[in-house]
DNA sequence: ACCTGAACACCGTTCAAGT
DNA sequence: ACCTGAACACCGTTCAAGT
């Protein structure tokens, strides 16, 4: 059943990158840009904008596309360099800094996340980063993907920052960070 | 300066009332429920609306004003009865539990935390179980409520549940929450 | 002093009509 | 086969006009 599927036309090909270069701009500007403004800048009409994406879950998926497969990537050249434990860390730690900077690649993550319907290729490699450290006995045997995931997506949460207006405070990042890793320990089960 | 406020009208009030009375009726249908939608059911113009409750989060603090504060009222008791760790745990556990019925108070808390403006009553009952917990050399140090509070807010993301389609999944819940217990311990610095 | 409801400026989404 | 853009059903928010 391989649907063979004929070569796409070259103007949807040119609309279709035109709309991901516009939704790039727009979400480092603004993170929640409505995909209407993002259609009126790409210079196409809100039904062809809605052909290639059907919503704004895969539109995020399209522009952070080449980030999300770097962080994937990332998962087993950690494990190779370092513990499980730190490999774990700093795979968040460059999850949450894709954060701090307007539209990382986070905003697709989170999104997705908050549907409830996450990224599989980062629950694998979340997965593959837990269960290496299970292996090693340095994880808890109980600790499921999803869960991490979900409590990690608390990280970049930029809103924090300033009650006082002033610092980004990326020192609270790292401080929650922390606290997942340090829960996430095999030790000391009580 | 006191502002010594005459007593509101009475049809004020009960508007006010018609209006919370709506909210809470419209909220534990559907969280997201427009502000619109409840005008009407309230039988109240959007502006009526809009005079009492300036945007969302004033209606719901407005609806969940009492589950607030008995949230707050028991952080010192469970202090009284249990360990701060214990008791700590058992805080969050309400917190949550609410958030899985529809309408919970912690959807108040939620949609507080995510502006980046916890209410502060919530903050200081969990900096109170931070500081005994501290106190007695349970907690580590460096924890701060509002980080926790921010931390603890996936603990009620009832989307996770059903990738399979079936279980609401507390024991997810459970496990988020021991990660962070165990997180915030004194012990194994690293 | 308080309420009403039309009006404004937006959303996401759909769909007939075009090429 | 693909695109366009008007149209639909909604939002939150404001504000002149009423009582």
């Amino acid at each position: 059943m391989r649907t063979p599927r004929r070569a796409p036309r070259s103007d949807a090909l040119e609309n279709r990158a035109r709309i991901i270069e516009a939704a790039q701009a727009a979400f480092t500007g603004d993170p929640s840009a409505s995909l209407q403004a993002i259609a009126k800048a790409a210079c196409v009409g809100q039904g062809t904008m809605y052909r290639h994406f059907p919503d704004r879950e895969a539109l995020l998926l399209a522009v952070y596309r080449d980030e999300l497969e770097a962080l994937v990537a990332a998962a087993p050249l950690l494990l190779h360099e370092y513990g499980p434990l730190e490999a774990l860390r700093r795979w968040f730690e460059r999850l949450a800094a894709d954060g701090r900077v307007a539209g990382g690649a986070s905003l697709a993550v989170d999104a997705a996340t908050r549907i409830g319907r996450p990224h599989p290729p980062i629950v694998a490699a979340l997965d593959l980063l837990l269960r290496a450290g299970k292996e090693a006995g340095q994880v808890r045997p109980d600790a499921e993907a999803e869960e991490v995931l979900s409590l990690g997506s608390c990280l970049w949460r930029t809103d924090g920052w300033s009650t006082d207006g002033t610092t980004p405070c990326p020192e609270r990042g790292t401080r929650m960070l922390s606290v997942i890793i340090e829960g996430l320990r095999a030790e000391a089960r009580h």
